[in-house]
DNA sequence: GTCTATAGCGAGATAGAC
DNA sequence: GTCTATCTCGCTATAGAC
C-alpha cells in the first residue's frame, strides 16, 4: 500500500498516522521511520529536522482545505450572498471531506492537537493561515447577518468552529454506531451541525 | 507564593501549568520539579510514576468541577425544570470559575488537551467520569426539549461541549482586548455562549 | 521526607561509506 | 538518496546516605 510512494511520501503519512494517535512530542522520529519501513537517517535528510516534518504535515493538509472551502465559499456567494445555509457548507464540507480521506481522517485530530497546543510556534503559523480564511468566512457571514455586531459575529464563528472541531475529532457523546458507514455519520453530522450553528448564529 | 505549599502540592500547581502550557508528552519532570523547586526524586516518592502525577492533576479539577456542576444543576431544575438558560449556566458557569483560578486557568487548556489525545486511557478515564455528568445534562435539557429526539439532543450537546472547550482555552478568533479584565472577558464569552447555545439547542 | 548520584534507556542528529 | 554506526543529550526511575 505505502510502497507505491516514494520514501518522503511514506514519512509524511506515517508522521500524519502517529501524531495524531500520540501528539507531536508524543510521536518519535524512530516510529515514523519505522512505520514509514525507511531508515532513521532519511527524515534527518529530506526534512531537516523534526520540527520542520511537523510543519510539513501540517501545510500539506491546511493548504488544501482553506483552498477547498475558499473556492466554495466564492461559489456559495456567487450563487447567493443570503444563503447562511450554504456559506456553512462551505465552511464545514472540506474538513468533512477530510474526515473520508484514508490518511486526513488523522488529519483531522492532528488538527484539534494543535489548537491544544498553545505556545508552540506551530499554533501561531495556524492562526495566520486559518485566521485569514475565517475572517473571508465572516464577511460573507455579516452579509447574511447585518444585525449582528462584529464582536458578536466573531464570537459565534469561533463557537462555530469549536463545535466543528470537537464534531469532527469524535469527541463527546456521540459515537459512530456499528450499522452506520462512515460517510453517512459524517454526512449527518455536517447535518446536524449546519441546523444547530444556523440557528446559534442568526440568535 | 508556592512557599506557602507542601512538597506535594507544589508539584501538582506546577504540573499543571507545565501540563497546560507544554501538553504531557511535552513536559518532562526535571521540568516540573524544577518549576516546583523540589529535588528531582520527590515526584517518584509522592506519585510513583509520571503517568500517576498526570491522572492526580486530573482527578483534581475534575471532581472539583463535576461537583459544582451537578449541585447548579439540581439547583437550577429544583428552581424551574424549563428554564433551559438556567440549566446552560450550570454547564458553563463551573467551567468559567476555573478560568479565574489562579492555577485553574491551566487546567481548562489541560482539559482541552486531553481530549485532543485520544488513545491513551486517560482519555478513556475522562469520557466515564465526564461521560456521566453529561448524562444528567442531558436529561435534563431533555425536560425542556421534548421534541428533540435522544440523537438530535446528544449531537447539539456535543456542539455546546466544542464550542465551551474552544472558546475556554482561548483558541480562535476572538482574543481578551487588552483594557478588559479576564473576568469581565470570561462573563462576556459565558452571556455569548449561552446565547448562542440556547438557540442552537432549540433549533 | 528529602537529598545526591547514577543506572539504563531512548531520543534527535550526523558522519561517512556505498 | 539511502545505509550503518555512533555521538551526545535528556529522560524516567531508583538506590542509598542523611
Amino acid at each position: 500500500m505505502t510502497s507505491h510512494f516514494n520514501t518522503k511520501e511514506r514519512i509524511l503519512h506515517a508522521a500524519e498516522d502517529l501524531f495524531a494517535q500520540h501528539g507531536f512530542a508524543g510521536t518519535s522520529l524512530r516510529q515514523v521511520t519505522s512505520r514509514a519501513d525507511v531508515n532513521i537517517a532519511a527524515v534527518n535528510y529530506h526534512f531537516g529536522s523534526k520540527e520542520n516534518l511537523v510543519n510539513e504535515v501540517f501545510k500539506h493538509r491546511m493548504d488544501d482545505m482553506s483552498e477547498k472551502r475558499l473556492s466554495a465559499l466564492a461559489k456559495a456567494v456567487e450563487n447567493d450572498p443570503n444563503d447562511l445555509e450554504g456559506i456553512l457548507l462551505a465552511f464545514i464540507q472540506p474538513a468533512l471531506a477530510l474526515t473520508l480521506d484514508r490518511h486526513g481522517g488523522a488529519f483531522v485530530r492532528v488538527l484539534a492537537r494543535a489548537y491544544a497546543e498553545k505556545n508552540d510556534g506551530l499554533r501561531n503559523f495556524l492562526s495566520e493561515n486559518y485566521g485569514q480564511v475565517l475572517r473571508e468566512f465572516a464577511k460573507a457571514i455579516a452579509h447574511c447577518l447585518p444585525q449582528l455586531s462584529k464582536e458578536e459575529l466573531y464570537w459565534r464563528m469561533d463557537f462555530v468552529a469549536g463545535a466543528l472541531t470537537y464534531a469532527m475529532a469524535d469527541f463527546g457523546l456521540i459515537k459512530r454506531q456499528n450499522g452506520v458507514s462512515e460517510k453517512a455519520h459524517c454526512e449527518k453530522a455536517a447535518q446536524h451541525l449546519i441546523r444547530f450553528a444556523k440557528a446559534g448564529l442568526q440568535a
